[in-house]
DNA sequence: GGCACATTGGAACAAAAATTCTATATATAC
DNA sequence: GTATATATAGAATTTTTGTTCCAATGTGCC
């Protein structure tokens, strides 16, 4: 009768769940994904609130944990609170050094900080500054469109990439007009009077994205502005135009807030899809599907 | 009959105690310094230990923490253990709370300030979740590197490519693996020994990512991975692998903290370009163009 | 397609822990 | 010095929590 010893700290238990990861049952792996994913919460939580948030019983925790030689759930667990005391001091001693280090040479994880503080705060501005009108607005030219459209140069081509891409997955029918092969005009001329062209711009505004819009505004295709300021030349050419600060560290402009927008607005058209097509009685292409 | 509240959090916990020490009686005095002796083992502690490493007996625990209005021991036990995980259960809970009050029809304003408040939650763990080491050696190898591919699908692409659009500001050559004519593999071709490949990928991992990262890995091309979790396939085939976790609402995963830390990665790497440019003596190409 | 094996969920059980209660001790005021 | 009020210890109680066990379900192999 062999004798195998459990992991004796925290590092070793993590490099054997890692190993063995894939020879696990499906829900040993999916209690294992959230034991690592959490530890914290893990390092204090009861068996039962554990299983409740990892989506499996108790007895299936207590399994995990005897499949990994432990005599029983507790002392697992006592690896994931020694973990924190050991690490603890060195976490918090961490944060402190970094915030209070005024500059100097800012290494990486300072740079980390003040990064993750700027887009905090510019996150915490954000929904106060859009007028939930503008918002409902461009959501109504949305959902009337056949197709949108959707343009973005350089920096703002993540932004509209990313919407074009969260659109397909609520099931509205979308370009992104990248330009390939520097064909941005042409691209254009697919645009049907029934479609709407939301372009991505901020300072200094690329002039493809200007002529794009320019063009749209001509021909009359409704137009929606995602930029920086209500003096940016977009801005009076649209319809409706959506204005979000962006953090800046270091001369570098974030995205966090065009995105997190970007996000709502293709969230929010995709429950107002849901409720048409419950109230036309056909099914439902839910807005569910996983991001 | 008034009906006094107990202390929120740790540090109003520890100004209450101190400031009514003196008027407790000598048992109490005896626990309270125990108490902010050893707040760790507080936090993980039994009363029936708490109370035998104290001195003192179980019930005078209860009695202690009955004092200062907690309904139990185990109330008060609450504020050490969040103490040490830094983020507030009562905050979390709170926006929980909203959330559902308010939740019936989510309209889009309301959609935005969820946004948001995901978003910034998850940016305000994530400088702590990422090991400075990791963030070292990632740095390492790209400024090793001669050229640095970045590959994302998906969408990781969004992130793929403001990172290569990053580094191009930053003056490193790279190439976006965009899988143009369905060519990944083709592109891969072109990876060279001495150059660095970056792969960003999240659950359900996508099948191109992971070829991608193999071959890397089999070529002996250094590869950096950022990802949702250690366990990962990815995960095990980096040399560096950075675990961000993405804010969730309604089954749409954002993309902040990956672009956080993205960002924060080419801005130090042009850092420590500029410092080995001004080091070799020669001018500078600085990082400060604007992004 | 059926059998054997492994995996899983849930209820029942046992252990442990927090809390309450009461008799006793201690301090304080008169 | 006694009476009253308050504080304390330890046992009793109740609640919570971890664990075990068995039936049911799913899975792979013949």
């Amino acid at each position: 009768m062999t004798k195998p010893k459990p992991p004796q700290d925290f590092a070793e238990l993590e490099a054997r769940i890692t190993e063995e990861y894939a020879s696990l049952s499906r829900r040993l792996q999916q209690t294992a994904r959230f034991l690592l994913d959490h530890p914290q919460e893990v390092a204090f939580a009861t068996v039962a609130k554990l299983a409740e948030r990892a989506g499996v019983t108790p007895s299936t925790l207590i399994r995990f944990a005897n499949s990994f030689d432990f005599k029983g759930f507790s002392e697992m667990q006592q690896l994931f609170r020694s973990r924190l005391v050991d690490e603890l001091p060195n976490y918090a001693e961490r944060i402190r050094a970094v915030r209070t280090a005024t500059g100097e040479t800012p290494d990486s994880t300072q740079l980390l900080w003040e990064f993750a503080e700027a887009n905090r705060e510019v996150l915490e501005s954000l929904p106060g500054r859009i007028d939930p009108r503008d918002l409902e607005r461009a959501l109504d030219i949305f959902e009337r469109a056949e197709i949108v459209h959707v343009m973005g140069a350089r920096r703002s081509f993540v932004v509209a990439s990313y919407f074009t891409y969260a659109l397909h997955h609520i099931d509205k029918r979308a370009f992104l007009v990248n330009g390939l092969g520097g064909m941005h005009g042409e691209q254009m001329k697919s645009v049907g009077k029934r479609d709407a062209v939301l372009v991505i711009s901020f300072s200094p505004y690329a002039q493809e994205s200007r002529e794009i819009a320019a063009e749209a505004k001509e021909r009359g295709v409704p137009l929606i502005v995602i930029t920086d300021s209500n003096l940016s030349p977009l801005a009076r050419l649209a319809d409706v135009s959506l204005v979000v600060h962006e953090a800046e560290v270091k001369s570098f402009r974030g995205l966090t807030a065009s995105l997190c927008l970007t996000q709502t607005l293709a969230i929010a058209l995709g429950v107002r899809q849901d409720k048409a097509r419950d109230a036309a009685g056909k099914d439902d292409t839910s807005v569910s599907g996983q991001v």
